[in-house]
DNA sequence: GTCTATAGCAAGATAGAC
DNA sequence: GTCTATCTTGCTATAGAC
């Protein structure tokens, strides 16, 4: 294989993606069509389907590397300077998934779909792993270097954290979505307040 | 109109809410056909449409029967005796729901399909409406009782952590259903480690 | 009110030319 | 690889008999 032909392959692949993350973020993953993906993109049924198997293929790819991102800029965060807060660490992904156009609202619909079909359910568990695992790193450094919130060890303390502080970003994603007098900021400072720092 | 026939129609639109809640619990609004509610009522498309108007009237429904069995719960809890605590308030509601054998996974479908349907959107916002009021409540009565956490006055203090107490709700239901190896109790002592005692 | 049968439509996916 | 045209399927809702 020619890599000029892998590239362009690739770059295709990234320009549907795109398109799709635009569209699933629009009208949300169920009411999303495929028509919806295609005139987003410009392109047709064939340019498509040449390179994913379909909408479920479409939206765990498109997924994948939403979440990929997220992770990126944790372990950005965390490497250069001190690691992050547990608060900071809230911000850094609610900002981060904002910035890039997510719309909460499909990873509200991403949880319901969860909940029923099994193919969803398994890439969702895998994806809520990764964040999790992403979390725990992070609060496990910053515990590590404020003992004085961590009696029982920093390891023991972020694993104890945890779920609050995903649910935190769950609450955010929920209460944005549904909410019509959501204040981010607001929501933000009350956790941070709830957080240790 | 004589009431035998009024009691007969009431009777029969709840028997064919109640199959409507199996199904969509089972499947999740959007994947649920009208033929699996049909099967699980044992009725015919006839009998379901003289006393609906369709699927998404169906569901409203549901929804709102669900969602209105809840309030009354969660105002009876917060009226008698002394104010519980942020974190009691958070267990009385939890456990409530999880005994009236309200499964959370319907909740993260009404959340979901909130974001694209108006009708239910306007529903499930009533619905939050309804439970931050009384959640706001009891943390006012709570924080009058306990000064030391409220410098700035019962009222702002409750205000203040509504959104938190809120997340911490939410996102109970949403990693009791997707997560598979998720611990109720340690979530509840998580949770109840970071907000006010 | 309830049944059976079916109209009518939307949407995901495919076929075959270029 | 990409296009246009089309096939197929599944589903909501209606029509009309009883």
């Amino acid at each position: 294989m020619p890599k000029v032909s892998d590239a362009y392959r690739q770059a295709r692949k990234e320009e549907i993606l795109a398109a799709a993350l635009r569209a699933f973020s629009a009208k949300g993953y169920q009411r999303t069509s495929m028509a919806d993906i295609l005139a987003e993109s410009g392109l047709s049924t064939g340019a498509v389907y040449a390179h994913f198997g379909g909408k479920r293929e479409l939206f765990v790819a498109v997924a994948r590397s939403t979440l990929l991102r997220r992770n990126d800029e944790l372990v950005a965060a965390g490497v250069r300077g001190e690691p992050p807060a547990p608060a900071q660490i809230l911000r850094v992904v609610v900002h981060g998934g904002l910035r890039d156009g997510l719309d909460p609202r499909v990873l509200l619909q991403f949880w319901a779909e969860a909940t029923t079909e099994p193919e969803i359910r398994d890439m969702v568990r895998e994806a809520m792993a990764f964040v999790t695992g992403a979390f725990e790193d992070a609060l496990e450094r910053w515990f590590a270097r404020h003992p004085g919130h961590a009696p029982e060890g920093a390891r023991a303390a972020a694993r104890r954290l945890l779920p609050v502080l995903l649910a935190l970003g769950q609450g955010f994603m929920v209460q944005y979505s549904v909410l019509d007098d959501f204040d981010p900021e607001a929501y933000l400072d009350a956790a941070t307040s709830v957080l240790p720092a």
